[in-house]
RNA sequence: GGCUGGAUGGCAGAGUGGUCAUGCAGCGGACUGCAACUCCGUGUACGCCGGUUCGAUUCCGACUCCAGCCU
């Protein structure tokens, strides 16, 4: 792994990951002071424009002061993907340590931080039509059927997913009937023959930071008091700024987004405005929660314990963002960051 | 004071003399192009006290509380 001879050319990169509220990007502007950073958000809503209130992006002073990459790159009618994070914060990546600057990936969508260090296999992207048939194809019969058809041309991959888990069964029938070869196939061969979007740690070091909440209720009592605050924000007043475009639906990951999703609910009149609020709140404590899930397992993790007094929203950022300095400078990457 | 109805797990809400409600929340987990997605797992609840019964959350009685009605 990584070499501390010396002998190691590889260039620095830091991810700074956390649940949903945990104060990442306070940590990381904060980082930026007093190192020669440059941020790279890593949050699949973020990248989408006029989403701002509702997925918590930095203000324009904040990002005039401290940019952003891959940041409102992306309209909410399309789809945004893994595949398509990977080129583009490949991308930022190469750019800005060609600069002689760090790269520093903040964010909590835990996929991507997953895929970028670990690499991903070049598969066909989503087809909407083949998307299309198998939704039908499930709709007539259930997933479970569907399921069994996957069962035939790949039964590997098929004995590794439920058969009620749509989403993933989807993908790997789509896979196969674009390309022909099992989705299991197509990610074995490369990981022998080298294909696909190499590891990152192949050509960085990587020092990773996670800000992990000592206390669950204080995190969830932030987490609602910052749902309210975005309310008050005018974040219902987004929403309905996206409906009266009339081309998004339902159907989007940037409209299944949380709060977005629950909101648009409300404006259908299928809830009241409370109810709304507190599905808001749950589904983004229910984040949290799967954010945490990737983290507890993570691999080679620096964990910063951010502790939120649950009465004034104050906290010991202070004292994380010195341990993280620490951790930083104890690191390979020391005479990078020093500079 | 009287009559009637009700009292079920954190919440909502079915139901039964012996066996599983269910939904939501919570908690745990999974995760290769929608991932703020999607999916999986997870609860000895039956107001209180007696009685009937082999067995009561379910039947009977008293009590407590709640709602409505009556005097």
């Amino acid at each position: 792994m990584v070499d501390n001879s010396g002998a190691d050319k590889r260039p620095p990169v830091i991810f700074l990951m956390g649940p949903t509220a945990s104060g990442k990007t306070d940590l990381a502007i904060a980082l930026c002071k007093v190192l020669p950073c440059d941020i790279i958000s890593v949050d699949s809503s973020q990248v989408y424009r006029s989403m701002d209130v509702g997925t918590a992006k930095p203000e324009p002073e904040v990002l005039r002061d401290s940019p952003h990459r891959l940041i409102d790159i992306c309209d909410p009618a399309d789809a945004y993907s893994v595949g398509e994070f990977l080129h583009d914060a490949r991308r930022e990546i190469d750019g800005i340590s060609a600069a002689g600057r760090i790269p520093l990936l903040v964010g909590g969508t835990m996929l991507y931080f997953k895929a970028l260090r670990e690499g991903i296999a070049d598969l066909p992207p989503a087809d909407e039509k083949i998307r299309g048939e198998i939704e039908q194809q499930a709709a007539d019969n259930g997933w479970p059927f569907v399921h069994a058809l996957l069962a035939e041309v790949d039964p590997e991959g098929a004995a590794a997913i439920h058969p009620n888990h749509s989403q993933r069964i989807s993908r790997a029938l789509e896979v196969y009937r674009v390309s022909g070869l099992p989705l299991t196939q197509l990610i074995k061969q490369q990981l022998q023959n080298g294909c696909g979007v190499a590891p990152l740690e192949k050509d960085y070091r990587i020092v990773q930071l996670a800000l992990i909440p000592t206390d669950r209720a204080a995190l969830h009592q932030r987490i609602e008091q910052r749902f309210d605050m975005m309310l008050n924000q005018g974040f219902v007043d987004e929403v309905k700024a996206l409906r009266q475009r009339g081309d998004l639906t339902t159907e989007l990951p940037a409209v299944r987004a949380v709060g977005y999703r629950q909101i648009w609910a409300y404006l259908d009149g299928e809830c009241t405005y409370d109810e709304m609020r507190a599905r808001g709140v749950a589904a983004t404590r229910q984040l949290a929660k799967r954010q945490l899930t990737w983290l507890r397992g993570w691999t080679d993790l620096h964990r910063l314990a951010i502790n939120f007094t649950q009465d004034d929203g104050a906290n010991n950022m202070g004292e994380i963002l010195s341990q993280a300095l620490e951790i930083l400078q104890s690191s390979p990457i020391y005479k990078d960051v020093a500079g």
